[in-house]
This record gives structure tokens, C-alpha cells and sequence, in this order.
DNA sequence: TTATGTGCAAAGAGTTTGCCAGCTA
DNA sequence: TAGCTGGCAAACTCTTTGCACATAA
């Protein structure tokens, strides 16, 4: 069966190539917002035939046709996430590199209000939050060591 | 007259050369947010006898220092400016590439309070909002055909 | 004087691209 | 078949680093 991103493919019209088939069901099947380097790994495991190059070349080619979210989380590499049309921004877990998306509507009126405020018209944002698990069971463990 | 990082510098006991003594200077009079290149650019034009790694080596240090804040505005190079304390976001013109800063409470503590209930503890936050000059002089001008 | 800083060029990481063979439509 | 696609390696951008020389303290 196609996978979902697949039939966007080609609902668009776009060749489907084993390869972009692969990467295309690597990234629907991926929950995480992984890097090139793990669309890679991902997609060879599932067939080795596939370079670094393409997953370059397809990923870019999915977000060109906005079927790809691109992200820079501050580590020198792009992740992608499928895009899903609902807007949300990101957490990020810096212990462990986890990202979780959420939405709060008042932040997102802000934004709007903010750039109202100081004459712009909002094209696009971003707001990552960076934390660490709340330490529920044990308050005193908090020192940072880091 | 010493520059206001190179003030801290020498209250840091950092040791000053001239190369440091320069990018000090420009940075302290850098009221946007440069990227190395630009640094350097500013730099060699006071003195020409710097060279591009050690703009890389003192902006690092500088930052290690707590003298510089480090940015990345999503165009694959770091933006620097000059630590101030007083914690503030970012609106970037995408037409010019300026970057404006603003702090807005609301803002802060819906950040803070969204990280509670993700079960997080904010460390950090970045939010940036991407946007063009409102047209206030037409208003008709809006059509999205992007 | 001696540890530290600098310039230069090479190396690294992430990403893009030229070229020719391979495959899709 | 015609033209887009993919593999490979080279190229590119931003950044770091090894080495020998220069310099601050």
C-alpha cells in the first residue's frame, strides 16, 4: 500500500522512483522530526540502494512542494516533519533531543499583536522551547551541573 | 578610550591584543546583529591585520565569556550581539534582513507556563517572528501568491 | 621569558551539484 | 523513447584546528 505521503506524490504528479517511494514512507512512518542523516539510515535500512544525495535532493524536493516541514532546531542540521497544515510550535527536550509539538492560542495571537505593534505584518514564526523533564518526584535533584 | 567589551574584557583578565582590542570595538558599536563575515568585514577595515579565524575565535570566546549572545536566525551562519542582560526576542525584516528586538511579558510567562504543563522546566526559548513592513499606506496590497 | 594568541591553509560537517548511467511515464 | 532521476564524488559554505611564528603580561 502507498504510503500517505506517496499518494500526495502522486495526487501531484510527481515520478515515483523507488527511492522516493522508500524516503516517502520513512517520513510518513516517522513520529520524530529526524535529520537527513536519519531519513537516510532509515530509508537504506529499508533498501540500500539509496544516497545521501537523494535523500537530499527528495527531501527538498517534498518540502518545495510543501509536503515537508524544514525545522533548524540550532544544531546545524535541518529536520523535517511532515507537513500537516495545523500550525504548532516545538519543545525540545535538550536531555534527550526529543521534540514536542504544541499549540497555545494566545502565544499565536500575541505574535500577531507584537508584529502589528511594531508596523510589520507577520509572515512567518518560530518559537522553540527549550527544557528539561520537571523534576516531579524529587525537587531538591535540580543542581545544575551542566 | 576602551571599548565597553573591551572594559570587560580587561575586567575579565582577558589578554588583549590588537586584533581583540578591534573586533571589541566593533562589536560594542555593532548596534544590529552581524554575522562573523561582517565582523570581520568591520574589523579588517579598522585594521587590517586580522584574520577571519580569529574573528572566529573571539566571538567564540567572547561568548564563552558571557560577553556576546550567539543567534541563528535560520540562514546558516551565527549572529552575534552584545550581551545585555535584559532577555529579549527578535522580529526579522525579510526584506532587509534588519532584526528588531522587543520584549512582551504576556509572552514570557504563557512560555514559562506552557513548559509547566508539557511536565518541562524552561531552560531556554527562541522566538523569532519572520515578517515584512505592514503597508500602511495601502492596504489593498495583501494578495498571497506565494 | 613563557604561556597564549594569530595567520595561514587544511580539515570538518552539512549540503549542493555536474556528469553520465538508469529508470519512469 | 525522451527526459527526469540517482549515484558518485567534487564543490561549496560556514566553522574549526594544527603548526610555526608573534606577542602580552
Amino acid at each position: 500500500m502507498q504510503s500517505r505521503i506517496e499518494q500526495i506524490c502522486t495526487d501531484k504528479g510527481l515520478k515515483m522512483t523507488d527511492q522516493r517511494r522508500t524516503i516517502a514512507q520513512v517520513l510518513s512512518e516517522s513520529i520524530d522530526h529526524p535529520d537527513v542523516d536519519l531519513v537516510y539510515q532509515r530509508a537504506t535500512a529499508l533498501d540500500p540502494r539509496i544516497s545521501i544525495a537523494t535523500v537530499y535532493r527528495t527531501v527538498r524536493l517534498f518540502e518545495e512542494a510543501n509536503i515537508l516541514e524544514k525545522h533548524d532546531f540550532g544544531d546545524g542540521r535541518a529536520r523535517y516533519e511532515e507537513a500537516s497544515g495545523d500550525h504548532h510550535d516545538h519543545l525540545i527536550n535538550i536531555k534527550t533531543g526529543e521534540v514536542i509539538e504544541f499549540y497555545n492560542r494566545e502565544i499565536e495571537v500575541l505574535k500577531e499583536k507584537i508584529a502589528k505593534e511594531l508596523g510589520y505584518e507577520l509572515v512567518d514564526h518560530r518559537l522553540e522551547l527549550y527544557a528539561t523533564p520537571a523534576t516531579t518526584e524529587k525537587q531538591g535533584d535540580d543542581s545544575d551541573d551542566g
